[in-house]
DNA sequence: GTGGTCTAGACCACG
DNA sequence: GTGGTCTAGACCACT
């Protein structure tokens, strides 16, 4: 899988390599039990330091996307412990689905273009529970 | 119109302020033209520093959603100047979006459920063009 | 509140750390909404590095036992926010307990007076909901 | 006497094992004297390195928990050797048990409750002196 | 060889 | 002046 850096970016670059992973995982390129990179050759790879990818990893793995083997490093979550979801999410979810279309809406892009161009997000997604 | 601010977001200030007024703007709180609180006015308001509220200002300036007057202050921009899209706009959008769906996905929101939320939130939103 | 480091401890820095404030907001030396030292001045003052500090801090906050206002700095949660809690809670603690417990009945304290130095505990506890 | 490993957990495989080998001695799944399955045996039907095991009967050995003998393997030890109290362990116990009444305090487990959770555990244990 | 922890010191964003 | 981020490099625990 391919991860691309921006060191000059306003998110931070543990943010950026957690998004990119996540994504990852949602379209498939990361398959369910996937091993990752290790934390020293996704950091040389990326020109960036252990500890940033470290983090990376660590909030991953708080947040359940993945688990840390002792043995082999870091893999994708099984599919079954994914969806165990509080309804905290859906609230969030929504407050930022609603600045999202806000700004849509004001820059004049119609709710019928938003679908499509969900429509066509969601056609990527290849993640099966 | 009513904002309110978390002190102990994870957002900054400026930002939550930013947000709340395109949304206020988008959902028709605010209508086009309309005037603005004096940056004086709604920093004490909100019990923060002037300075963060005139950062919001900028960016809302800089983003094209008001028009500031040095005689008479802050207003909504009018409905013609907004909708300059730019595919800039549209690129940043999507990417935005793919991470959102992306995390939904994994989290067992299926399309159907995703668009119905959708079309909640865009029937909130009163703005004109 | 007197805060000290063994830093020859088996569990880590930023973890005696957390666990210290723990204790100090729930026997009161730490009182809801009190401000908590800075990252720096608690750094030095230990003789550790300020990433460690930084840490311990992070996971307060994560786990809701603070929050982080940006303006002043870190401070104990309001007691109202504190007992929002999941039934995770609950199954972890029986697990922590059912090995403390194991242990003590093995060394040979009984019921009667593992229950009795609970209650002891217990009255040191002076947080307030 | 069922021993389950949980790969991606936080805490380290010997010490799991060896958790779960104390409160098998406090519950009476394993008897005083009962002879432990051989060190390769049990790596062998966990999946994990022998090493791994050896680590966590050297822990128990060392703590008091179990005999080895070179000639018969390891077993539970016998009554009479358990009971070497010591006040370095009630010292250890009742700091673990602070931070964990602190956390339930917090968290709005009164003393009621946990005592009765307490009440509880101690019902499993058929560890006899 | 893996991730986890810690340090010393730097720079930035926020208010 | 606050916390947040990042680096380069080191050492440790676990398997």
């Amino acid at each position: 899988m391919v991860i691309s850096i921006h060191l000059d970016s306003d998110t931070p670059l543990y943010e950026q390599l957690r998004n990119q992973i996540v994504i990852g995982i949602a379209t498939g390129e990361l398959a369910a039990e996937e091993k990752l990179p290790t934390v020293r050759q996704l950091a040389e790879d990326l020109g960036i330091n252990t500890m940033t990818v470290n983090k990376a990893y660590s909030i991953l793995k708080q947040e359940g996307y993945i688990v840390i083997d002792r043995r082999h490093g870091a893999k994708v979550s099984p599919r079954s412990t994914q969806t165990q979801d509080g309804s905290n999410h859906t609230a969030q979810l929504e407050e930022q689905l609603q600045l999202i279309i806000a700004q849509a809406t004001i820059k004049g892009i119609d709710q019928s273009r938003f679908q499509a161009l969900c429509s066509t997000i969601f056609a990527q997604m290849k993640y099966q529970h």
